[in-house]
DNA sequence: CATAGAATCGGACTATGGTCCGTTTAGTAA
DNA sequence: TTACTAAACGGACCATAGTCCGATTCTATG
């Protein structure tokens, strides 16, 4: 079996630094319009927030701020970044049970109950970044996608993990945590709880090997 | 245990016959607005298709398409009801698996599997007619997550039928499905497959009661 | 048939995401 | 310092979902 691994699919996030060289105006604009946002989701929640409003309080253009970030969702993307970098920190380099040492089980347990907290914090930034099927070659989700891949395909070799990843990070998707969570009233707890149980019931329990 | 049945929630499709008296001519129209929709829709795909495209083929001014529909999403819903209807006809009273009288694992996989199909048919629509959080609670979904949350209780009374069931409906959105097909071209079988093996993980094996 | 009034119609209007392109400006080299 | 160029700017513009309300049309009733 092709052994898998980080390395081999570098990790990657929006390009918020441009690659080559950037004016300075161009640079001083990114970050008011960053500053802009960030601080007008906050107030207002994301579902509130046009992009004129945006542009405005950055004190920008509107072809500036789309040149900057393209798309709406693009930009409540950049503006999870620092957040999203956070935790694939805490995913690579933390400490187990969410970080390396933990068995992959209880990883796949942590992973899913820090994502439930993230959306807990930030659901209506994260549903305005999702939008249509692009939002699954957006580099954040590629890797969720690669660390539940890889610790599906360690906990159980057998299973065919590049789909049963799929699946099991659609069960986290921010339309749905908000329907429950709003619409159902059903508790952070008992989402996590439900988390816990699909993925016991997901990867084969240890008796069966 | 409670025991539920389709009785205590019965089935509900969009509200296409209106519940009182209908005007001749509000019938007529919202006959030739769902005639021009289906057409457009098929002609030339769901996405490239505009409310106003749709308001001047049927004849009819854009008020009226929105008061008849009152939105995008409802209009596609309201184009793939018959779809919807012969789906949930299949499910209720069809062969099995589909339909009664297998036991519910297979019943779930045979669920899955026609899903699978119909979004293979109507993928477009389907992702026209799933917008927000709201999605969840439209009459189709709620048949759809019914049925899947009494085979699960069924095949397993240990289950939290409720969660589990949005989870496993959560691996055939429309827009992961589109994904997977077009950008990753994942062939229909293996999607197929994937749905099988999850079904199998998630309800407790035969063997473990 | 005539009348009344309620339901419906339809298109002008608004809000908003996103594009375009003429103008301005930051960096560079002479 | 100046001239030059590529990049960035910004706001007018476009497309489209959805709203509003005065004009119109249908149906029931006498």
């Amino acid at each position: 079996m092709k052994v898998m691994s980080y390395a081999s699919s570098p990790f990657e996030l929006p390009q918020i630094e441009p690659e080559g060289f950037e004016r300075a105006d161009a640079a001083r604009n990114r970050e008011r319009i960053l500053c802009a946002a960030r601080r007008l989701f906050d107030e207002r929640g994301a579902g509130c927030v046009s992009m004129d409003e945006i542009a405005d309080a950055a004190g920008v253009g509107k072809g500036t701020l789309f040149r900057r970030f393209g798309s709406r969702a693009s930009l409540a993307a950049a503006v999870l970044s620092e957040r999203e970098r956070e935790f694939q920190e805490g995913i690579i380099r933390g400490e187990p049970p969410l970080g390396p040492g933990a068995p992959p089980q209880e990883r796949l347990i942590a992973f899913g109950e820090a994502f439930l907290d993230t959306l807990e914090a930030h659901s209506e930034l994260l549903l305005a970044a999702e939008t249509g099927p692009a939002r699954f070659a957006h580099p954040a989700y590629r890797v969720h996608r690669l660390h539940v891949m890889l610790l599906l395909g360690e906990a159980d070799p057998e299973c065919d993990s590049e789909m049963l990843a799929e699946s099991l990070l659609a069960a986290l998707g921010a339309e749905l945590f908000i329907y429950l969570r709003r619409a159902r009233g059903i508790s952070l707890a008992r989402l996590k709880e439900s988390w816990r149980e699909q993925v016991r019931r997901t990867v084969a329990a240890p008796e069966r090997v």
